[in-house]
DNA sequence: ATTGCTATTGTTATATTATAACTTTACATA
DNA sequence: TATGTAAAGTTATAATATAACAATAGCAAT
């Protein structure tokens, strides 16, 4: 990675940082704009995609947006639990669950190199878990 | 669900059914012209949504895609491992291991409802599995 | 320092995916 | 058959993403 490449990764991911709820490409673009009007999309795309290869960003596939990594600069296999009321998203870690679904996956021979977990339902705040009964 | 609505449905999963990898919905679109030149995107958009909804059809996130259930009217849990070399996709499901994705994800007061579950990699056919050291 | 090479970035345009908003039509029921 | 309702059709456009090429920055060798 050349030095010219951090300008850009450092400010989408400043922008990303700042938000605590998954930003669109588009939202990002918008805000880069602000310091940057001539922004274009590519330049942002490329940026995401670079972040994401490093573990600094996360692309939600589900809702089409990115997070910040939660955790530091993580490789590690992220669980993503998406609240639908208020949009936060959650990363956890379950190593020996994955593993487990790597075991399960390669049963019929199958090698993964990426997955994509993400749960969709309510937070603590917005389910009943914030309501006790 | 009225009469009507099970033509286009019946199309669109006939046509997902025809073919073992996934389609985009503009490819199913592509298809059902042969049959109705006029078919508009929302018409298929909306057939997608309805056999989704029914587990005769998933969609594939990371991929922007549609396949048919490999299984009958499956609304179980299901784990898509998908090739990236030949593009198949298959399907599986481990009802333990999805309980402890849910589980894990409880921990913190998330009450999920749904969930999306993708490997990516290579299938037995594409990778090492296919050539036994 | 100048030249030429390479990789990154900028730019333009456009492809792809998806849905909003409204009109028309089919069906159910009185 | 009139009428209400929900589905489907239609038009237009929004939102997401990338192809293709031009410009430029940084680097290496001299």
């Amino acid at each position: 990675m050349s030095k010219r490449s951090h300008k850009t990764q450092s400010q989408v991911l400043a922008v990303l940082r700042r938000h605590h709820d998954p930003l669109s490409a588009y939202d990002v673009i918008g805000e880069l704009r602000q310091v940057n009007p001539k922004i274009a999309p590519p330049t942002v795309y490329r940026a995401l995609e670079a972040l994401a290869g490093q573990g600094l960003v996360h692309r939600l596939e589900s809702l089409k947006a990115f997070v910040a990594c939660q955790h530091d600069e993580c490789q590690h296999a992220s669980i993503f639990a998406i609240c639908d009321d208020c949009g936060t998203v959650e990363e956890s870690f379950a190593p020996d669950l994955i593993e487990e679904l790597f075991r399960v996956a390669g049963r019929s021979g199958f090698t993964p190199t990426r997955h994509v977990i993400e749960l969709h339902g309510l937070c603590s705040s917005c389910g009943t878990g914030g309501i006790p009964a």
